[in-house]
DNA sequence: GGATATTGATCAGTATGCTGACTATCAGTA
DNA sequence: TACTGATAGTCAGCATACTGATCAATATCC
């Protein structure tokens, strides 16, 4: 291991780094402000209405502990609601608003050019290959972070 | 763009996150407290004794508002040591401690440790192509972030 | 030489992410 | 039913990361 570039966790670091830069940069551009957490919180939150926070965490591999903030600041920002459930009164469901819809609907293009523009280096045979090999590693890897990935126990 | 399995920039986290948590893992069970940003940096100063904070940064791609905190710790735990430069009245010389030294030589094995569990989906050729693409992304994309990679300047 | 611009370091503020603890509630069982 | 264990959510505390600001010192340009 002679530097830090044959080091795969520190490549890891790097395109993170480069990857939320992207977004945020493009999705100012479009005019809004939403992190790429709490934009992967808020189309979860639309795909499967009323789910409670752990599910939600679950879905998209967050701590349970990080989602409860993400949330305060989507509620915040009017673009999600949080209420009681009435199965479980430890719970809470989520719902998006439609404020939370349309700012959805407005930034998807700004999303999807972030997502072009972190892999700009990479021609599209190699971007796919590097996401097979992501998912691949991801996949094996799932039990070792304290939020896993978890199916939507229906 | 299906669900978030098909963007890069969750796959990243997603992978980051992985390689953190495997790194913490690996270096506790070895016996010591440091993180993968503590561990780069040590190993950095190590290397290059006696740069200043601004070159730290920019060989490991960290904002130079992070690396002030991070140095913080390292000398808090008595494995590194700041001190003014003599030509730049501005600058801090960083040095590492033969505490430090010892603490490197005596993690090595775990921090290689946690790099071949992050990557045990993968086979070595998998592996390889992996590190490679990323790269060949993090290069492409290494002026996007607010901390670009920087060559030392002798 | 002196005004100007740049640079090294830090700070306040905000947002992830984690550990570990705690409360309230629920589920299963003796 | 009472006890036990598990679960949903939150909180305090800590460590990255970033934005934007400030201060001191150095470089540059006229």
């Amino acid at each position: 291991m002679k530097d830090h570039n044959d080091m795969p966790g520190h490549l890891a670091r790097r395109f993170q780094q480069i990857a939320v830069a992207v977004f945020l940069a493009e999705v100012e551009d479009a005019g809004f402000d939403l992190t790429p957490v709490q934009y992967a919180a808020l189309a979860t939150i639309k795909a499967n209405p009323g789910l409670d926070q752990v599910t939600l965490a679950g879905l998209i591999a967050y701590d349970r502990t990080t989602i409860t903030g993400v949330i305060d600041r989507l509620v915040q920002k009017g673009l999600a609601e949080r209420r009681p459930s009435s199965r479980d009164r430890r719970a809470r469901e989520l719902e998006i608003t439609d404020e939370g819809r349309r700012t959805l609907r407005k930034i998807t293009p700004a999303v999807e050019s972030a997502q072009r523009i972190m892999l700009r280096g990479l021609s599209a045979k190699e971007s796919e290959e590097l996401m097979r090999l992501l998912r691949k590693a991801i996949a094996a890897g799932n039990e070792l972070s304290r939020a896993p990935l978890r199916d939507a126990q229906v």
